[in-house]
DNA sequence: CTGAAAGCGCTTACAG
DNA sequence: CTGAAAGCGCTTACAG
């Protein structure tokens, strides 16, 4: 900056107003300082700037290994790129497998003096108070746990309901849905449900008014991963040899992610059956599903919009002292592949 | 950091002696100053840090897309996990898809002042001269795409021998490759040899010295996949398809990605045919081949080994003035999955 | 419209 | 062994 200001002949105050606040220079000036920074290719220190200004023009991002679930992929890609489109670089840690604590995750973003953290599916209540100690807005993505705070959230019951109908549609009648188990995922929350309690809700409710069977039995729920092994298709393998071994076997599968699907897939294949010709199977996530053979067909949240709508959130609590706390949800949808087709008669 | 010194009732240089350098300081005033660390939960300011020695603990890390190929994702969470254990946090920007120039993430990490960039294939020799001038070394992973910078390499040909040798002994006597054109991919190279040149010679050699059948016919290549529509077994799919037209097809398939071999599996699955029934089937990056159905038989890397071997370079870049440029190759090996079997006689 | 000066929170060479 | 002082590269309130 000194090399620029002397090579302009201005003082580097005039220079750093060229930079954020050129209609305040003269004219002659203003251009003999931009010839300047052509010249020497200055680009300001953004360290100096974080010091200076107190923001880093950082966000963190703590989300759940995308290995785990390629979805936290596409997430926090998404993100990520949204945070870029508005000037932000990501500090991304992913959570979920290895040994790599939230807590110290936190740690970190506030040692870099982050602007802003943004959770998907990793807040624990007690990760707040730090952030909030430290002044530092946080964006809840696809997740409630704590009050008062921005959340970016997803409704299942749309995705879920094109599912069903989608199915039924074809003539499917005995329909099991297989996900996570509320009693398994006592996430904490604010709004009195969590995500698997809204899934299972969704698929009941879908269920009961296209009139395919309601039968607690086809409600096939447990984990989504194992945490240990980097096996994620494992869980979806055991739920499928339970419906396999179902005295009355459902026709279709509603599977809650895609990785659940994947493992669907891999049981009926080990078995020598076809889908979708013994079973119709649909996946959630739009994760995998492209990938998989059959193509499954599969539930999907619109990420770019939630990506944006999470940056702006977090650029609000960060710009606007008076920023109130706000909840967007947007809706799921249902992309159709080659996994679904009418049950064999 | 003034509040610990007050308390403690030290100038702030001791505390900064007491973090950095404790055995400098009288045992009596090192506990004070300790003790007022604790009281305060006082944590240094890596920002404020970083512009006084110049020394971010920042690593820029610019690899591919992972949601082109999710082997990336396992990579880079790999060398994200190796910089943390010593101490990085890691800066990380994805290339491949999106608009999202690598001249652009270079330009971020340096504003950034990054302590060192880490490209897996995503290093162009153009990029290389703004890191030189800012004085930022280099690590190529996989790649090298630049003379005189350190690399961590992989040799592909221990793993695609491996891979021959077990569909050999199978009884396999026609084997075909799926990978990527060395004509498409004219990669900047130091050593005479581009990746996909490596793979091919390594498939030739193996083919020849265990005597399965060296056609020409049964090279098929072209490219990993399309940047864009992130359709990432569009490519396989269309090559299994020349495979399937024909007139001597083979009985086994070595594909140079994962990705590749689950647009195999979708293309089979697609015509009634079956893995390993039909065809043996045989995956490379041992990324989503766990995943498949059935699953895959891959050819993989030491991921760990690879990102800590990195990150020592890296380190070794950083710290040490003399730090002669270095050349490290890793082994590729072969998980026997259920994708491979003996041959319809 | 412009410059001199202060200060963000650290680290470290220097003097004692 | 310890403190006062300088300085990393910026930004901005202040005075003119």
């Amino acid at each position: 900056m000194g090399d620029v200001a002397r090579l302009a002949g201005v003082s580097p105050a005039t220079v750093a107003r060229v930079l954020y606040e050129p209609e305040k220079v003269a004219l002659a000036r203003r251009q003999k300082v931009q010839a300047a920074i052509e010249a020497t290719g200055y680009r300001p220190n953004v360290v100096a700037r974080g010091l200076r200004t107190s923001r880093t023009w950082k966000i963190g991002l703590i989300i759940v290994d995308g290995r785990l679930n390629p979805y936290f992929v596409n997430l926090s890609q998404a993100i990520r790129l949204a945070a870029m489109a508005e000037g932000y670089t990501a500090l991304t840690f992913q959570y979920g497998s290895a040994n790599e604590p939230v807590a110290d995750a936190v740690q970190q973003l506030i040692l870099n003096r982050v602007d802003a953290v943004i959770f998907s599916y990793a807040l624990r209540p007690e990760d707040i108070a730090p952030l909030t100690a430290a002044n530092i807005p946080v964006v809840q993505v696809e997740q409630e746990a704590i009050a008062g705070t921005d959340a970016v959230m997803c409704d299942p019951a749309p995705g879920i309901r094109a599912a069903i109908a989608h199915l039924t549609a074809l003539g499917h009648q005995r329909i099991a849905f297989m996900g996570g188990d509320p009693a398994a995922y006592a996430r904490p929350r604010v709004h009195g449900t969590t995500m698997e309690e809204e899934r299972l809700a969704a698929f009941r409710s879908a269920v009961r008014d296209l009139g395919a069977d309601s039968d607690p039995s086809l409600e096939v729920l447990g984990r989504y991963f194992t945490l240990s092994g980097l096996d994620p298709s494992k869980e979806g393998r055991a739920m499928m040899q339970r419906i396999l071994d179902m005295d009355q076997p459902p026709t279709a599968i509603l599977a809650s992610s895609d990785m659940l699907a994947a493992g669907i897939l891999q049981v009926l294949n080990a078995a020598g059956k076809s889908v979708p010709g013994d079973f119709s199977v649909i996946g959630y996530d739009d994760s995998i599903s492209s990938l998989l053979a059959p193509p499954v067909t599969s539930i999907g949240r619109p990420l770019q919009q939630i990506a944006k709508t999470t940056l702006d959130l977090a650029i609000a609590a960060i710009t606007d002292a008076d920023h109130r706390p706000m909840r967007r949800v947007f809706d799921t949808s249902l992309t159709v592949r080659a996994s679904t087709a009418a049950p064999k008669s």
